[in-house]
DNA sequence: TAGTAACTACGACGGAGTGTAGTATTTACG
DNA sequence: CGTAAATACTACACTCCGTCGTAGTTACTA
C-alpha cells in the first residue's frame, strides 16, 4: 500500500511515535533514549527497549535524526512540530482539486476557531506584505 | 492502537477506500457495488468482491450510507469531497495548541500555492461578511 | 417451476505498520 | 578486566487494508 511521504519521510505518524516526537520537541535538546523513556516514565509506563525501538524506526523514517555521542546515540527532530503539522495540512488538501479544492479550504476556514481564523488573517498579511516588498 | 475519528467516523483512508469514495463522488448519485466496480474497472482490474467488502468497510466505519433497492444495496458518501478534506485538516491542526499552532498556520499558509491562499483570502472575506452581516 | 443470474454475507489470508519487549553484543570506565 | 550502560538484533501480537473465494439468498426468466 501507497504511503503519504515528503522528502522520502513519513508524516503520518504511531501513536507512541507521536508522544517520542512529542518529547524530543519538549526537550528542545539532542536527547538520548534514557531521556525520552525518562520523560515518557513520568505517565506511563514502557520499557526502554521500547522506546529505543521507536527511536530507531523514527530515525529510518527520517523524522529524527542521529547523532553519536560516546557510546550513546542523540537524537533531535528532523521536523519542527509546526513544519510537520503544515506537511500534514498540506497532505489533506492535496487529495483534492479545482473547485473541490476550493470548497474544502472555504469548509476549512468556516469551521475553524477564531483564534485559527485569526491567524490565518495575519499569515496573509504577513505573506503579502512580503511580497509587495520584494 | 488508537485511531482518528470525527462523530464516530473514520476520516483516515486507505488507497482503495479512497478510490471508492471518489467513484462515488464522481458518480454524484446513489451507486450500486457493481456501478463502482465498473468504474473502477476502466482503469485497473478488480474483482466484483473485493469492491463490495470496501463499501461494506466503509459503510461500518460510517464513511459511506447504505440504503436497499430490492435485492441490491445503494450506497452514497456519507461526507462530502471538500468536508473530507476540511475535516483531514483540522485533524493535523488538532495535535498542537498555543504557539505552536499559530506558527503552523504560518507555515501552512507560507508553503501554500498562490491559487490556495486566493481561495483562503476569499473564504476569510466571505466569513467576515457573514459574520458582520448577523 | 426449476434453473440461472445477480447480489449479499461471511470468512480468509497476507503484508505493512506499529506497539511492545527480551536477549545478545559492544563499549567505556573505574 | 569486569561491570554497567548502551546498542543491535530479533520477535511477536494486533490492527488495518487490499484481495478474493464460497456459500447462501433473492428474483426473474425460459
Amino acid at each position: 500500500m501507497l504511503r503519504d511521504m515528503r522528502d522520502g519521510r513519513r508524516t503520518q505518524l504511531g501513536e507512541l511515535e507521536r508522544a517520542v516526537m512529542e518529547q524530543l520537541w519538549a526537550l528542545a535538546r539532542p536527547a538520548t533514549v534514557r531521556d525520552v523513556h525518562q520523560a515518557l516514565s513520568q505517565t506511563r509506563e514502557i520499557a526502554y527497549t521500547t522506546v529505543m525501538t521507536v527511536l530507531d524506526r523514527l530515525a529510518k523514517k527520517g523524522s529524527v535524526e542521529q547523532s553519536r555521542d560516546g557510546r550513546a546515540y542523540l537524537y533531535r527532530p528532523a521536523v519542527d512540530r509546526d513544519e510537520l503539522t503544515a506537511e500534514l495540512m498540506h497532505e489533506a488538501l492535496g487529495t483534492v482539486d479545482g473547485d473541490d479544492r476550493t470548497s474544502a479550504l472555504v469548509r476549512f476556514v468556516d469551521t475553524a476557531s477564531a483564534d485559527d481564523t485569526a491567524a490565518l488573517r495575519a499569515a496573509l498579511a504577513e505573506l503579502e506584505r512580503r511580497e509587495q516588498a520584494q
